[in-house]
DNA sequence: TACTTGTCGAGACGAACAGTCTCGATAACG
DNA sequence: CGTTATCGAGACTGTTCGTCTCGACAAGTA
């Protein structure tokens, strides 16, 4: 309670590079096999690390992992901007499940739901990253509908939901693969379903 | 290969009680509390019953998780005959969200897809499962094509993947509920997604 | 340059759990 | 009554998570 700002900083600063080098391996050794056995001990090997280094920095081994899901599956998705609701779905969709599709990225969205279902931090994590990702694609809806391309009463958050459990869906059953076409295909279903609602 | 018609079969039956025990009390711990560990041991005890006579039935754990959700999630969810495409997805989708908005059987669907993630024999059993749910739901699409109602060239599998996709999406995620207004909403904008490629 | 402080890699350790194995008892058949 | 397969019970092994301890090392401070 009492003024703690002294000595704001000491001592030796945490190592990058073992930071990185969990995050990489722990998406690496998912790769591997599909059934590999990936575990800390193993993590901490791979990543020349030892087992604490792991642990003064996440609260479990789900929290690596979601927080190197995080890394891949967020980044490098660009939110569109083609002036019509049906071309920026297509851009971000068809980005979105090619991303997704990658054999290595399903692996580790796979694995990352299932922990996230276990661990309590996983699942905060998991949270927080599918909230973040539902933003962006309800901001293209939301940008859709201040254009007067869809109603004011749309239920954006279904169509957030039907694109990204489709995604899911797919990925944690397998029974599919996410193709280009299908992303066109739902990105033409959900703008016409969006528009739908402005002609009663 | 030679004739084994000799004793086809002999010595004590399977316990019919103990299979039901096993499978009710691997639903109840589930339910017990979110973050309860149910274990083998668990199981096993809180059904009076030896581990063994577990594993003589099943291969693994999440084996019997799996089968104990396909009983819950399939059973009683009638498929329906209303005349139209719009009446039967939204009498469908009603009594599919219902059933797995229940929170007990949420839990034990959240714990099951993530056990097929894990486990190669819940894996299989997962697959079977949700390809059966989707031949009813596709049934009844089929149906409505036949009637004429929808394309003859609509895309079922991704009309039912958008369906079964906003259901799991939510209650893996947990981000939102699965209301009887989502059910009717969702059968609106699909069965109108389907009419919708008959008029170019 | 010494001193303090927090991180480093390494690995021992305990607890929890999945799955196997063995045991004597018991039920369904001939 | 003899054969056969299942039963409940629990000991046992192997694996993994997460904690704890150790000496070494780096980044500031005096």
């Amino acid at each position: 309670m009492t003024g703690d700002t002294r000595r704001p900083h000491t001592g030796r600063r945490r190592n990058e590079a073992a930071r990185r080098a969990i995050l990489d391996v722990a998406v690496e050794l998912l790769g591997r096999t599909d059934d590999a056995p990936v575990t800390i001990d193993t993590i901490a090997a791979a990543a020349g690390v030892g087992k604490q280094t792991i642990y003064r920095w996440w609260p479990s081994k789900g929290a690596v992992l979601l927080e190197a899901m995080a890394e891949r599956a967020g980044h490098d998705i660009p939110v569109p901007d083609t002036g019509t609701l049906r071309g920026d779905l297509d851009e971000f969709l068809t980005a979105t499940f090619r991303r997704a599709g990658m054999r290595l990225t399903a692996t580790v969205l796979r694995h990352s739901m299932a922990e996230a279902q276990r661990d309590q931090h996983a699942r905060e994590q998991m949270r927080a990253f599918v909230g973040a990702r539902r933003d962006v694609l309800r901001g293209v809806l939301a940008r859709a509908r201040d254009r007067g391309e869809i109603a004011p009463d749309a239920d954006l958050d279904l169509i957030v939901d039907q694109a990204y459990g489709v995604l899911w869906y797919r990925i944690l059953t397998g029974h599919a693969p996410l193709g280009d076409a299908d992303a066109s295909r739902l990105a033409r279903a959900l703008s016409d379903q969006a528009a739908a609602t402005l002609t009663p």
